[in-house]
DNA sequence: TTAGATGCAAAGATTTTGCAAGATC
DNA sequence: GATCTTGCAAAATCTTTGCATCTAA
């Protein structure tokens, strides 16, 4: 979780990505800058169009393409996990080198998206038995529920509830 | 897992969708009767492009609409589960009335899709911890990794390494 | 100066919707 | 016969790609 949290060397995410991509061969530019600073910045995962909207309200717009770019370009490097909450989004977040994982829960009712981490699940998760010859890399767990602020509309009359997103 | 297995009344998955969607005030149709049946005889999940090739394929074609109707009636009725592996298609694939569940793995390499089973992680997930006030209903789980072939594969020299699909 | 980065617009791909024709009950 | 189902085509979304321009190194 935390965001704009210093990674193990002391040095934030934005720092340890871009020393990455350069790494990498890539050049540094205007979009670039823009996507891995709102990563940064972000509590969870965001969306392509999530970053686009951002950046224009930080009053530093950049295209929709360049975002899909540089977020293809984060993925391919593992700099960034790529999530599919099912609603026909992907969005990413910024995987710190540590390794530290999340997962996330989201509302049925409202789209509310929390995250949430659990030991035990993780070890289950690593522990769990793939198919014979499978060797596992990676897991995508979401959780599906009402928030509490869902589960206690359901308890109103229907006229008081507020109506979901 | 299981295709065409009955369920616990010893019907197969088919007639007990046919009474549920009956009982909820659906008329029966050819689309929704060739969609059931792709699914009852499917060991696993499918896409909506799948159900429709394999109907064309199996001479009763049946339109793009109905089967993405059919499957959101179905889906509706928690008849189907609907899963996202992340590669921007939904898949649906039967749920017997039982409750029981599987996973999928994903090889990373060549998109091949396995189930399994794992009843520790399946523990570990039902005990998991959700943010406070959050009633969790179910759960997405997808690992990814690479399958025996393409683990295989990665030994060997590139020139007699089969291409990825 | 050269190759990569950016943005706009067009193209692709998946899913949804409008509407007329056909079936079911 | 009323209403639901189906299928075609158009629309709506999300994502990728082509290309000219700009820019970092």
């Amino acid at each position: 979780m935390s965001p704009s949290a210093p990674c193990p060397g002391g040095r934030s995410w934005a720092a340890h990505a871009g020393e990455t991509l350069s790494r990498a061969g890539h050049r540094s530019g205007a979009a670039r800058a823009v996507v891995v600073q709102m990563l940064d910045a972000s509590a969870c995962c965001l969306s392509a169009q999530e970053v686009v909207d951002r950046s224009r309200a930080a009053q530093h717009p950049i295209g929709v393409a360049s975002a899909y770019r540089v977020l293809e370009q984060l993925h391919s490097l593992h700099l960034v996990r790529r999530i599919d909450l099912g609603d026909g989004l992907a969005r990413y977040e910024a995987l710190s080198p540590d390794g530290e994982r999340h997962h996330h829960v989201v509302c049925v009712e409202c789209g509310r998206v929390v995250p949430f981490e659990d030991h035990r699940l993780e070890s289950a998760l690593s522990a769990a038995s793939a198919p014979p010859g499978f060797s596992l890399i990676e897991h995508d767990v979401v959780l599906r529920g009402r928030c509490a602020h869902c589960s206690r509309d359901l308890l109103l009359p229907p006229a008081q509830a507020v109506s979901p997103a």
